[in-house]
RNA sequence: GGCGGCAUAGCCAAGUGGUAAGGCAGAGGCCUGCAAAGCCUUUAUUCCCCGGUUCGAAUCCGGGUGCCGCCUCCA
């Protein structure tokens, strides 16, 4: 089976095929660091923290890069505004951003680099497309000449003639061409500065990414990332920049993810419906955020409401309800299926979700599946009993292979048991209240069912529903959960 | 003005030529004292509209309508 991914470049689905075989370099732009992270970021994070899991399953050594810009003009004015240096709040943002990613169970790329560690690789290329006559220079500052770049505007796909130059901007009067970006920015006294051929200054937005991913992932590599909107004018700057000096093409593949609505909102500054990686995760188990997240394609837009996080929580809860049952079994987590089955790698679950991620990473579809399986394998515990599907080796593959899925997604990751803890102690906080009190009525209820007294049992269970408690009568006894997918 | 995307049940959503996955919500059933959880059944004769191609189209082509994004810092 081969991977196709979609690719801006050709817009259309391609086979996957790396530059070298069974090896993939794959290039993510991260974040800016000049503010805390928002759910557009969790999603383009996530993408990409999921396509990174999906080729490793899959067998691939992948190199995964995704860089820091810590020296731009919003990190400057941030700083203006906090009274600190530019450098303090790249600092903190950069902390805040690991904090997330930590949080939402993100794989750590191979490599992290900055923007201000690699000064010296940047005024090199800026110095190629110099001499090669691609760039030119005035007053300190280097701009890329797009009129000299024949291929400009291929990722985009448009041209020159028919964009809009200055349409909602002043253009710089020093530019041959209003599409000319900077390459290399003349420092104002107190910015971050640099000495270069063309004096005190620092790189441009575009410049770094060039950079970096041609020192550790090569001049031509296979997948570069980001949200959408950084096609215009990012990626096209970059592709310009790096095909221009060194004349060879830089990216196979161009995967770039959707954006995010809120309440069908485009989430915009004036607004002011910013959604913080933070806020959400303070109401919402991470995990329901990242299955929200691949509840539908990559490229699409995504709608984020309030229900459709319940819907995802809901669905979390369901997924780590058997396994849960299984972990209560066994008692313990992970299983080991080598004891129970003969194959566990390579099921009918496993085989049929790596057919819809192969399928440009569809994860909505995998997830249908996984729903499937979730559904099969509670059946097979209320036929079989627990010891009977943890016996039949078909059955602890399909768990296997579940296990496989959560883990190419980032979800299931925790202990079930751990799982319904943290949510049953978030009940508690919330309440007031303390597990014994709930136990202690919880026994007075099975002395009322005991005498048949239904209506005080009833009353019972009123009263801690008010506490967002639900009990669950088992054959072995009753037991009490949180009633709703809030944290 | 230029470029691009989307339109599938009450809601979310998959499905790119062979007769509509999955989730949430709803209805009925099993289980239960009643519930909850789980399971079973059920919920789109039909995929925005109109034409066309085809034995056959949600899927391809032409036209229309509606919504959205980008062209400016933005994930």
């Amino acid at each position: 089976m081969t991977i196709r991914v979609y690719n801006t470049l050709t817009r259309q689905k391609e086979a996957l095929e790396p530059l070298i075989p069974g090896k993939i370099k794959m290039y993510v732009c991260g974040p800016t660091v000049y503010d805390s992270c928002h759910i557009g970021h969790a999603r383009s994070v996530v993408v990409f923290d999921v396509i990174y899991r999906y080729l490793r399953a899959r067998g691939y050594d992948v190199f995964y890069v995704r860089n820091f810009t810590d020296v731009d003009d919003k990190i400057i004015n941030r700083a203006n505004t906090l009274a600190m240096s530019p450098e303090a709040v790249a600092k903190k943002y950069i902390k805040e951003f690991r904090q997330d990613m930590a949080v939402l169970n993100m794989c750590s790329p191979d490599l992290e680099p900055l923007a201000t560690a690699h000064i010296s690789h940047i005024i090199r290329i800026v110095r190629i497309l110099e001499e090669k006559g691609f760039a030119y220079h005035r007053d300190g500052d280097v701009f890329f000449s797009v009129e000299k770049w024949p291929e400009y505007g291929k990722l985009s796909g448009r041209k020159l003639e028919d964009m809009e130059a200055g349409a909602r901007v002043e253009v710089d009067q020093r530019k041959e061409n209003p599409f000319d970006f900077v390459l290399w920015k003349a420092s104002k006294p107190g910015e971050p500065a640099w000495d270069s051929p063309w004096g005190k200054g620092r790189p441009g937005w575009h410049i770094e990414c060039s950079a970096m991913s041609a020192k550790y992932l090569g001049e031509t590599f296979d997948i570069h990332g980001g949200g959408k909107d950084l096609i215009f004018p990012h990626h096209e700057n970059e592709i310009a920049q790096s095909e221009a000096a060194f004349g060879k093409p830089f990216v196979r593949y161009w995967i770039h993810n959707g954006f995010i609505n809120i309440n069908h909102e485009k989430m915009s500054k004036s607004l002011g419906n910013f959604l913080m990686i933070n806020d959400i995760v303070n109401t919402w188990h991470p995990e329901a955020l990242r299955l929200f997240l691949f509840s539908n394609h990559y490229r699409s837009p995504l709608d984020y409401t309030e229900q459709a996080m319940h819907e995802a929580a809901s669905g979390l809860d369901k997924i780590y309800g058997p396994l849960l049952r299984i972990e209560e079994h066994i008692g313990k987590w992970p299983p080991e299926f080598e004891k129970y089955g003969p194959d566990n790698n390579g099921g009918v679950l496993w085989n049929r979700f790596c057919e819809a991620m192969d399928d440009d990473f569809n994860t909505a579809r995998g997830i249908g599946i996984l729903f499937e399986a979730v559904r099969i394998l509670n059946r097979a515990i209320d036929e079989k009993g627990l010891s009977g599907v943890m016996r039949d080796s078909l059955e602890t593959s399909r768990i296997a292979d579940l296990l496989k899925t959560g883990n190419v997604l980032g979800i299931m990751a925790e202990t079930p048991h751990r799982y319904f803890e943290k949510r049953k102690e978030a009940v508690l906080e919330s309440g007031g209240i303390d597990r014994d009190w709930i136990e202690e009525k919880i026994r007075e209820r099975a002395e009322a069912r005991k005498t048949k007294d239904f209506a005080r049992a009833d009353a019972i269970r009123d009263e801690l529903g008010q506490y967002n408690i639900v009990l669950e009568d088992r054959p072995e006894g009753t037991i009490w959960k949180h009633g709703d997918g809030k944290t």
